[in-house]
DNA sequence: CAGTATCCAGCTGGATACTG
DNA sequence: CAGTATCCAGCTGGATACTG
């Protein structure tokens, strides 16, 4: 725990977030959009996003082979999502064995450009995250 | 379940994902990237990076205020881990009662410049998804 | 191949009570 | 005021077995 001896002077007011003009005024908006975040923020669907924007159209067992980690269950659920938001496009060819692949469609895409920003931002500032979690470690340490 | 007849000339090919040149080739760097998204995607997170980019400084009891739906618990859980990874800065005035400030760093602030992004696009898209979910919950119905 | 179905261990997070 | 501690219901997601 930190117990920053304090500087009562600390009087900063900030910009606001980003030039989103309705998201602060309406609130029901703000929540709508919080929500959709929240789904498409998850950890499966950015990879998913990312695999399918780099090698185009992959079948189920392709994406699972580029996926490490992620079990059939996890991947049938995200993908299943994804389409029914509009992510992707599922096709299944009438053959057997069955064949299905999966596409971004144009919302997924423009997606996947819009996490470009906290993708950078992840990369360039990894080291910062680090350097500042093993501070907090040490102030921990020393109680 | 959808079963989409399928058009066998599908063979796009899209562009990478965007402009991270070390992301694809670095498979630790992507697997540590994901771990940071993962963590500082987090609903809560999200949302206290907005109200403290909107009002600058804030109380704990004050954050609680503005964040509707937050527990005590899952609130300070998540100010502590935007802590310990650098994103906020707690001052504790050693007075009685107790209070504790929370401003964000500068990293918090480029991390909410970041978001902006994903923000606008589901502002923007938020009529499409609609639009898709209730296609899907119709191909569903239809069987 | 591309799933579905079932079971279940473990994490998540709310509610409540308590405290320096 | 700004938390911590405890309990616990419910969701999450892996493992395994099965199927058109």
């Amino acid at each position: 725990m930190t117990n920053v001896i304090a500087n009562p002077d600390v009087t900063r007011y900030q910009q606001p977030l980003c030039s989103c003009p309705t998201a602060a005024t309406d609130p029901a908006l703000e929540a709508l959009v919080r929500e959709i975040i929240g789904r498409v923020a998850d950890k499966w669907t950015m990879i998913v996003l990312e695999v399918l924007a780099e090698h185009g159209a992959l079948r189920f067992s392709q994406l699972g082979e580029r996926i490490a980690g992620v079990s059939q269950k996890m991947l049938t659920k995200t993908l299943r999502q994804m389409e029914a938001d509009g992510l992707v496009l599922r096709t299944v060819f009438p053959v057997i064995p069955p064949r299905v692949e999966y596409v971004l469609t144009d919302l997924g895409q423009s997606l996947g450009a819009a996490f470009c920003g906290v993708w950078i931002w992840a990369e360039q500032n990894r080291q910062s995250i680090m350097t500042a979690r093993a501070a907090f470690r040490a102030r921990e340490a020393a109680d």
